[in-house]
DNA sequence: CATGAATGAGGGTTCATTCAT
DNA sequence: GATGAATGAACCCTCATTCAT
């Protein structure tokens, strides 16, 4: 039976990003894959160079969005479009519901299963654009020195990303991850400004 | 050039230390270590039974003492020596200063390197931990369904102590890091209930 | 130059056997199995699991057979079915030749290569077997206090069914061996009760 | 503490004689042999040039018994002082019961444990020397065909050593290991003659 | 296009032997 | 004389990658 293209290497992504989501991309093996998609070790190779590749082919969905969205958010600063921090995050938190909807394992493994790739550097980059909103739209404004602002924006820019991640990870239910989100947002983001004012 | 045992010993620590921290404990290998700690890869073995005890050897002082304040914590509930969770705050805080100042990277290896060893599951309770008291001391109180109380307690509290982690894994001088710390307490646990409520 | 997959399996079998049985298991190296088969050592592990599979990729044919003439026997005597000595020793006889005849090299490492493993124990089984049929058949009834005869029994045992695996070993034309069986049986059994009475 | 060296050599020869015993010689370790010792694995080898040598060590002292016992008897058949067989079995009896009451354990590494290095010899020259007496005093005469009584003599002559080293292995009771080798001389030699004749 | 056998480098580990002290 | 740390070669085994078919 022959078999197209297009199939053979929509399966092999299938299998790996079953398996990288399972056992992380280092302890999942080309066998592996190949077993589970139902060809051989040899034919992983016609479709994919090497076993980065194949990891490349299962994230970069999830990867290009992201690197598309961190530059047109980008764009719109340099074009002074100066939203609120709530606009945008507003727009992130729909942005990653977005993803998860289509992408819930990829983008999984994009955050969590690849330790040691050239992928490891998407999340900071995430987090560096996340991470300069918060300064230029919280904590800039906060009771607190600007180094210290800079580092915090950095820290709890990284710290909401994986509790997204995390919530993402943990709810299959689609109506309860909004909710969990919104939860999310209120408890990092409501009354940030009396948080750090000394208190009574 | 013969060496003394214990400096041979520290050698190895030290290199593992660095290895596990930069790749792991499963991607750093024995042949790694042994280069890295200018002996022979047999050597390594007059030292340590085998890889897992060199993981042990490197991770075991920041364990026990983990462990220790696990055990610890969890007596005071079961002799109904019910602090706030202000106290409870003040406390893991200062503990986990403690820890930083002496084995900031084994810790960091402990939470984040461990994969698949004994050691895996030490953040997992730690986490149970701050979830229940987080759930007893917050969230049960809060404008929300229980069911969310629960879940919400332990996406917290993981954020939580990652954050922490995070503080100290990129902050190695000690008053600068205190004082974020203070920060993240601000940020986490500050107005709390108010966050909540509907916004005007 | 590729190969196909029975004669590389056939070749590492090969291979396997002729070090065996010139080292035995322990001794034998894989890396020595897979220089003789002509292949890598990592090719050595698709046709077989470990070194353990190897040798029973050797070994079993014997194996079995052996087993199964073990239990064959055994469930004669369960059966009630109490044949004379003589007929044991025909069966038996008649039992080796054959395995010989196809599985010679097989049987010397199964009977004195495979200590350690799994397998090591069938010789004292076989032993066994033969011993209670001698003490029954034979040494019950000769001129000997109880315990001398059973452990008499055990020591004969072993001692004819080594001759038998010796003359196996060191024989390999069939006719000759057939004789020499006879010549072992003559040795071993004829007018036995008068070798133990009171010499004149 | 000083020790004196040949009290250090007599230590370390004791381990290895226990280990040996134990393990069989590839798989007893110069280390193991050090520790029970009481000395260090270094200083093993001020006492003997290498693992083979330790052995040597074990092992001679049986060795140069048998091999004058070998070369006595030798010399009594080139001087043409011709026993009978069963002066020279009595002769071999009485020979091993006096080497195993001193050397037991030496005696049983010698024969069973000693695959794959210089000493496993041994064994096949006694073996030889008792095959030829058994040809010059049994066989020859018997009703049996020359190159068979010349094989079957060889036959013999290993099982009956064979039987001889498992009774010495099996009893440490030197009594009951005298009964025992009287009656291995009787099932072995008595009525051999007849053994071999037609049966009625 | 596809196969899957084969490679080779690397993994953890052991142990006889050497040598600076 | 004695120590025991250190060496280095060998062990079994795994796996990403290649290549003859």
């Amino acid at each position: 039976m022959q078999v197209l293209k297009d199939e053979v290497r929509a399966n092999i992504l299938s299998a790996a990003k079953k398996l990288f989501y399972e056992k992380g991309y280092n302890n999942a093996s080309i066998r592996g894959i190949a077993k589970n998609s139902g060809i051989t070790v040899g034919n992983v190779y016609r479709y994919f160079e090497n076993k980065e590749s194949v990891l490349e082919g299962v994230v970069s969905p999830v990867y290009e969005k992201i690197m598309d969205y961190i530059a047109l958010s980008e764009s719109y600063i340099k074009a002074g479009e100066s939203k609120t921090f709530e606009d945008f995050r507003n727009e992130i938190n729909h942005y990653m519901l977005q993803i998860t909807k289509e992408f819930r394992l990829e983008l999984l493994i994009l955050f969590k299963g690849t330790q040691g790739t050239r992928f490891e550097n998407i999340r900071n980059e995430l987090i560096s654009l996340i991470e300069n909103r918060m300064y230029e739209g919280l904590f800039k404004r906060v009771n607190m020195e600007d180094n210290e602002a800079v580092f915090f924006s950095k820290t709890v820019a990284r710290s909401f990303l994986d509790s997204l991640i995390m919530v993402i990870a943990e709810t299959d239910d689609n109506s309860k991850l909004k909710k969990m989100i919104y939860r999310l947002n209120d408890f990092y983001f409501n009354h940030l400004n009396s948080r750090f004012e000394p208190e009574d």
